[in-house]
DNA sequence: TATATGTATTTTGTATTCATATACTTAATG
DNA sequence: CATTAAGTATATGAATACAAAATACATATA
């Protein structure tokens, strides 16, 4: 057993710790849009010097979580309805998609593991355990997304799923209609079972829809 | 008349700089695939100092451009075969979708520009000025993209098309079927005209599928 | 009192320095 | 002759130092 090889695998550049610290801060409301993110602060909280959160920054604005200023400062993108609705835009069209590649491309194994998915949702919807539910919905789809066997196609949907998620924590804190959800992946199932594109993209579409649709009515009112 | 407030608006720091120089040199296929990025020797040659460097690097990375190993360095990301097959089969649902949407919300405006680019492009055809040509193919689906009206989707498609430029210029340097081209954008700018979001997504998922279809067989053979 | 001006403080931008891991070279050994 | 070990050079990671801009604040002046 070699010891150093397995730390060396593990090693982190300190610019990523603190990269997935402020990205995770930022993702779970901790840190809120607009806020002002200074170097210093950071770096004193974190134990590091100015470098490595400076590229935590960079990266951050490269996601959209952040926007900087030159020679102002960074802050936490802010998240208009605007933005948050196109978001959603987005996502119907590229979950669709994904589903109906997924209806081409998924395997057997991959269809077993979405059965085991759902058997573990109803589970969780008997005993009324919402984290278990939250968690299953989200393994379901991760595993349509990746059998479409696109991973840059995989990247920008997790990567709207985020931008929708701070949005979520932010000012919607509500996950409802968990049978309706059911019900929703009980047919987008059926139409990978059935290898059907065309049900899957539909399917997968109006899932979203009802997303949009709500987070639209909650808007607007 | 204030100069100081023009100064400073056109202030860029040297990470942004760097980050251009570097981002242009790999799309223009200066810079190829697998070729290390030194830190010092960029430094020096812009004459700059590392941390500029650095910073642009760790964009450049987020933009699929660069992959980097800790520790080890940093190297022009690869392309594979894959890879630009993902890329223009994303991009031809998006700007199906793009088009779509533009068939919607496009105004009497954009309208009218669009179909100043199309005579700009004929007349390109006419001289046989390809330079002219492939300005007038950019700006013409650039125009539909702007006119989806929605901004990140346009951020993703121009960044799917960065990806593809890279590609194109290292390895398939041909752009031709022009009269085809003039052909499909007639008909994408026809159903724009008639405000038909199916027949716009249609010839607009047509466009891409034949640039696909073109590379496919490039890459099998 | 309100505005302008000068000064101090804070913060970002960039360069430099130091530490450490990796790559390279050369020499020793089987 | 091949292979490995030691030592050296080089590159990156991170901290610090320095420069310049932005901000806050106080004082002066109308």
């Amino acid at each position: 057993m070699n010891f150093n090889k397995l730390e060396i695998r593990n090693y982190k550049p300190l610019g990523e710790v603190v990269f997935e610290y402020l990205r995770n801060a930022i993702l779970s409301g901790e840190l809120k849009p607009g806020e002002r993110l200074m170097e210093v602060t950071i770096a004193d909280q974190l134990g590091v010097s100015r470098t490595p959160v400076r590229e935590a920054i960079r990266k951050l604005e490269k996601e959209n979580f952040v926007i900087m200023i030159p020679r102002k400062g960074a802050y936490v993108a802010d998240l208009t309805k605007k933005d948050i609705l196109e978001v959603l835009e987005i996502r119907k069209e590229l979950e669709g998609f994904a589903a109906a590649l997924a209806a081409e491309r998924m395997n057997d194994t991959e269809r077993e593991k979405l059965g085991r998915v759902i058997e573990d949702f109803n589970d969780g919807m008997i005993n009324m355990d919402k984290k278990r539910m939250i968690d299953c919905d989200n393994e379901f789809h991760s595993l349509i997304f990746y059998a479409s066997k696109n991973q840059r196609l995989i990247n920008i949907i997790f990567d709207l799923h985020d931008q929708f998620q701070r949005f979520r924590l932010v000012y919607f804190n509500e996950f409802n209609n968990f049978h309706e959800i059911q019900m929703s992946h009980g047919r987008i199932f059926e139409a990978l079972l059935l290898n059907d594109p065309k049900m899957a993209r539909k399917e997968a579409e109006e899932h979203v829809e009802n997303i949009r649709a709500l987070v639209n009515r909650w808007i607007t009112e």
